[in-house]
DNA sequence: CGCGGGATTGAGCCGAATCAATGCAGGTGG
DNA sequence: CCACCTGCATTGATTCGGCTCAATCCCGCG
């Protein structure tokens, strides 16, 4: 057996046993297809505050998120960064078509990604059309995403957007890589964001995210054990918190 | 000839001398391919003002701008309603791969759309991969755009975002559906939105857009004629202004 | 020329930023 | 094992930009 198939054997094996292999653009391809995606793969790991791209730097691959948090942060010409994008497992990251990443991406927690070089993986898809539909699917529903946080970061105050944000983790903890919690009204999560990185996101400041998690724990909508982890106790009273006139 | 050769041969005609056909999606196509957009394409025209689908509505046809401007908005739940994108011609608008409209269309101005039914649409997209590939394009840039505009929205100042507003529009200006102006450092702009839609656009209130462009005339960066016509005096400056640390 | 609706201007208020001090937890070394 | 240190988080006092409410203006139109 050569040293190629040897390798494609592994890489397959790899594949199948991918705890996002079902969920990620991947999932658009089968059999020899995705033998094709596979020969190009190569696993990356970062520590939680590593830069896995600089905005403006070259574009070099495309990643899958396989565990762990990522995000992307444009730089504002003062100085201060805003976080444009938290990407989850099965997520995909990475600048299609373009010489130059236009925003930067760090590894919010530890981070496993699965890697292919752009060009190559820009020359696959143009021949599996279903991988590209895939993508194209995906990133018209980012687009409506994104204009709905838009919307949540221009029109709600700050309370809101820190609700609006609690809610959309509890949403992520519906997600297949996220076990339920027992208790069906109450909702576990581990905020991946310090108080810095959630300011950064929701466009406040630091000081003013903390006093809204501060008003959130007196309204009696969650309580918190430490500064990381949050329990909502009511997801409609703060699904109401979020959207007051709803 | 058979009533239905002549009708292709009408619409064939109609494409050729359409003035987006060589910058809107349909630039992806040739020949016979083009033909089969055309079989299913009926024009439609609105009178400013009117709504061209609601939100939630059933997503019935894709479009493409022909002449005039149209705009996104999302209604938040307290009635307030927030513009998320302004189409100008050659722009596609429409709801792919959904059964609901996500968002209202409006026309802005006096507008001319090219419209393809839904389904109709999406399965020639399947059929005709160099499409879906223009359509993926162009949707990875809105997203660029939209993220873009989403940190202009959330960290930049009331002056700073109308300075961007007219930023945008002049750019629009260099587009090859509007002439230039002949000094080449001023440029003229005909502001397509009323006070209240500029407001809906920026994030503000009539008043505070009403108040930076008077902040705009008296820093020298603009002059107005009537409250649409609005000419800029010096673009660097007016760049400065809304990126001040730029 | 007068009317109406959008636009402008003004006064006061409110929410989030800023500036400043204190609190707390996790890690390090005595 | 505890004391200290460092970085993140919380809380408080003050400031400031944009919203609200209210009055007037002006442009386009009949």
């Amino acid at each position: 057996m050569s040293l190629a198939a040897t390798n494609e054997m592994i890489a397959d094996r790899r594949c199948s046993t991918c705890p996002v292999r079902s969920h990620a653009i991947c999932q658009a391809l089968r059999g020899v297809e995705i033998d094709r995606l596979n020969s190009m793969r190569s696993p990356r790991k970062y520590r939680r505050g590593d830069v896995i791209w600089e905005e403006g730097s070259e574009a070099d691959f495309i990643a899958i998120v396989v565990s762990g948090v990522a995000d992307l942060d444009k730089l504002l010409p003062d100085g201060r960064e805003h976080i444009v994008g938290l990407l989850f497992a099965s997520d995909w990251l990475g600048q299609l078509f373009s010489e130059r990443n236009k925003v930067t991406a760090k590894a919010v927690t530890d981070l496993e990604l699965c890697c292919f070089p752009r060009q190559r993986f820009e020359q696959a898809l143009g021949q599996l059309p279903s991988l590209e539909h895939e993508m194209f699917i995906r990133v018209l529903s980012e687009l409506e995403e994104t204009r709905n946080w838009l919307v949540t970061l221009v029109r709600k105050n700050a309370g809101q957007r820190v609700a609006d944000f609690l809610l959309t983790l509890a949403r992520k903890n519906d997600s297949p890589f996220c076990p339920h919690t027992d208790d069906a009204s109450a909702i576990d999560i581990i905020l991946p964001l310090t108080r810095g990185e959630t300011a950064s996101y929701l466009g406040l400041t630091i000081e003013t995210v903390s006093r809204s998690f501060t008003k959130l724990k007196l309204a009696g909508l969650i309580t918190m054990d430490g500064q990381r982890k949050v329990r909502i106790l009511d997801r409609e009273a703060l699904t109401r918190y979020a959207d007051p006139d709803d």
